[in-house]
DNA sequence: GGCTTTTTGTAATCTACCTTACAACCTTTT
DNA sequence: AAAAGGTTGTAAGGTAGATTACAAAAAGCC
């Protein structure tokens, strides 16, 4: 689903990537790129693919997972606006790494390996702001890999829905939403554990007050209460 | 401890971020690096100091560990020759995030903040040497999640020693050897397991034949093995 | 060479969490 | 409206691996 070219300097503005950028500049980044369109669910790239192209991800958010060699899914970030997407070789690898589906309703802007590689050699800014992005994912990362290492399901479940509040959800008169349409499933393989153990402690949290769910819809009530349990 | 500035260029040379630079570009870096030494065990820098400078790794390797507040030690990487040090303002974090110590003797090469990110502005090459080494640092540090949430602890730490013999290992008739002189509680912290876990089952690969150790040296002697235990 | 400190080996508990197993529910399709 | 498929709640049983607890061995220090 390929959406028309006009005005997506409109968009561009408040990406991360290109903030600071001159009105040309962004004429000049709207010239070499393209916008796509993806319905939730729909598969963006597979992991062995070739990695021809980098998205920057302008509305809706990603998951970034792996497979292993058993078959069980492992999800190793959520990618949302204005997060770049993709392993092209300019990062180092040939093929894509990981699978990523959109989670949501997905607006990208893609630029083929060869123009994002020209941007960045005349547009050292550019450079800059793709060095703090991957900066930041790598901390990202890396908390999680301590979590895993050192915190409890629970904790890293507490932790996992803190992280969504704050990145993800919007604030209501009864606390924050996330609207992403996670499954306990889903929540499960991006704190690696089983569904059950999620499905146990979720119900035990709506008893408790601490957050309600319904039609995979999360709402925080006490977001305090949750830093808390995530020991942070 | 710091060492004299000549002829800082022979290494250089060797160096991934600057590799494909002409000896013009080369003795322009060494204008503006300083060379720092450290010796086993010294700290090089601690969570939460300001980030002045970042560092490329010369000779030997440094750990990179963070404390929870408990008091476990988690080691998130070993940064070996060729490496980025350090979490500059430049990659989006005022402060260090990790404690780095050095694991060997080591040779650092340091920039400041202001010439690193001046060099990469008229540099592009370096910058996309920089953004590659940073995509391949966050997809290690993604495979370690990935192991820390499917894998067993005896899988982790095969896994973890079959990467040490391809990144520090060095051949001999008898197998590969690693010279960092890890202890079973280093080695613990890598795989996040308690240290009588990994003892376990290290007495008990040695026995098989798998590996030997003595003086915290080890010698991996039948590799392949080892990457079936990891199931890789 | 003796003394202290660190590292290793091993074994007996104990527990968090996975696995297995259903039943109820909800959502989408026919 | 019924059927099919996916999601959730809950509980019993099993196990990997943490914790605790020592003793032996090695390494660094005086």
């Amino acid at each position: 689903m390929t959406v028309s070219n006009k005005s997506k300097v409109w968009y561009l503005e408040r990406v991360n990537i290109f903030a600071g950028l001159t009105p040309q500049d962004m004429q000049e980044i709207d010239r070499i790129s393209q916008m796509i369109g993806y319905r939730r669910g729909e598969l963006i790239f597979l992991r062995g693919e070739l990695a021809r192209a980098i998205y920057v991800v302008k509305e809706g958010t990603v998951k970034l997972s792996v497979m292993t060699p058993e078959g069980r899914e492992v999800t190793l970030a959520l990618i949302g606006a204005g997060d770049l997407l993709g392993d092209l070789p300019l990062f180092g690898s040939e093929t894509e790494e990981c699978d990523a589906v959109a989670l949501t309703d997905v607006l990208l802007c893609k630029f083929s390996a060869a123009a994002f590689e020209l941007l960045i050699s005349y547009k050292p800014q550019v450079a800059l702001m793709v060095i703090r992005a991957l900066g930041d994912k790598l901390r990202e990362v890396r908390t999680g890999l301590e979590a895993a290492h050192t915190k409890s399901v629970n904790e890293r479940l507490a932790l996992a829905l803190v992280k969504l509040a704050e990145q993800h959800g919007f604030r209501t008169r009864l606390g924050v939403g996330i609207n992403l349409r996670l499954t306990h499933e889903e929540l499960a393989k991006m704190v690696g554990a089983a569904r059950e153990t999620v499905s146990a402690t979720m119900s035990k949290w709506k008893q408790e007050g601490i957050l309600t769910y319904d039609h995979h819809r999360i709402l925080i009530k006490e977001l305090p209460r949750l830093r808390e349990l995530a020991k942070l």
